[in-house]
DNA sequence: GAGTGTAGGCGTATGCCGTACACCTAACAA
DNA sequence: TTGTTAGGTGTACGGCATACGCCTACACTC
């Protein structure tokens, strides 16, 4: 009966992403989407909960890109999972100021689920079960996280890692050398090297 | 000649612990922790450039207390740092809320770079060193940042677990199936598995 | 076409927040 | 005793999320 929407969810979502990538999340604020739609500001509240509401479903937008289609068999089991990584990494480094909201709101994202139960999928055909499959997920979940964190709040290629080289090097000896070396690993590298790691870790 | 300073960097930031460990991280301001202190909340600023740098000193509060002296050489270089891992986890698992705050200071904490020196350590003893030895590094460094946060955002003994099992099993059967399970495990055994996959990678 | 109920949209106000600024004053050196 | 300096304070500003109440555009009924 009543008068029609004329927002939806995404189209509020894509709004707070253009302001966030424009901004950065500290620009994000109920006033700066409102603005960026040409609405009030209240008249958000008639779409969403809260700002919590506004920041997940910039999450499921973000994370809703993510193809979670696990690639086909010619690949091994290790192959797959580092494809599915690799996407869900990309797919969050294409707007790299939303970390903190992924973080703080994966688990309350069915884009998120998806992408989890797509790698369960994988590990399941690999033979995990049980505690294994449990600890291998939550293991895989936690290493992405974090290094996307790392890769986005202290660089090896940015500053922090300069600042390092020149602590004393009485007090932190391999720490300054290896911040020499540590200039020198692309992101990618250092990335894939890492879940190489655990992959191998998991690996017979 | 002036007066002299009535405040020391360690009480400001256990203040800020102990209204954080009460009130929670949302309970933190600078009004709160002047409040703490029974004095005006812009007294804090002689002390402090900003609330940034007050989190930085919780941080750092924290973050010193970690024994960062390697246990002896009686254990493998893998025993050795799994015991500087877990230390570290400990100590900001006893102040939960504090977590967000670890992620974000992390790399501008004397003691955290103290850590990190002590890990290394015990990666060049091993015999790791060039673009090796800085992947470990960041590597750990990466799953313990996620792996807290997870634990902290997420646990699986808590009502996302929960929530997942309630999942459509038809659209999440994996997903369903593996939070039956998920229950089960442990914190510690979910942290300590994870590490010891991604220790099995780096082992020869 | 007129009337009506519903829900969309908005303006205002409250109580937080961080912090800039100007002021007072305690404590020391002389 | 006095002057200097920095510690401590009160006030004020602009921004935040959001509760509340109002107005009204619209889809429906008749």
């Amino acid at each position: 009966m009543p008068r029609p929407r004329s927002l939806s969810h995404a189209r509020l979502a894509s709004a707070a992403l253009a302001v966030i990538d424009r901004d950065g999340l500290t620009g994000l604020s109920m006033r700066s989407v409102a603005k960026e739609l040409g609405m009030s500001t209240m008249a958000l509240y008639r779409y969403v909960d809260d700002r919590q509401e506004l920041e997940r479903l910039v999450v499921d937008l973000v994370l809703g890109t993510v193809d979670t289609e696990p690639p086909g068999p010619e690949a091994s089991w290790q192959e797959r999972i580092e494809v599915l990584v690799v996407r869900l990494r990309d797919a969050v480094a294409a707007h790299p100021e939303i970390v903190p909201l992924t973080v703080a709101h994966r688990h309350r994202s069915l884009a998120g689920l998806r992408w989890s139960e797509s790698v369960l999928g994988v590990l399941t055909e690999a033979g995990f079960d049980g505690e294994q499959r449990v600890i291998a997920l939550r293991g895989l979940l936690g290493y992405v996280i974090g290094a996307i964190q790392l890769e986005h709040l202290g660089p090896l290629a940015g500053e922090g890692t300069v600042a390092i080289t020149e602590l004393p090097p009485d007090a932190f000896p391999h720490m300054t050398e290896t911040a020499r070396n540590a200039r020198k690993v692309s992101a990618d590298r250092e990335f894939l090297g890492g879940l190489a790691l655990l992959l191998r870790g998991l690996g017979t």
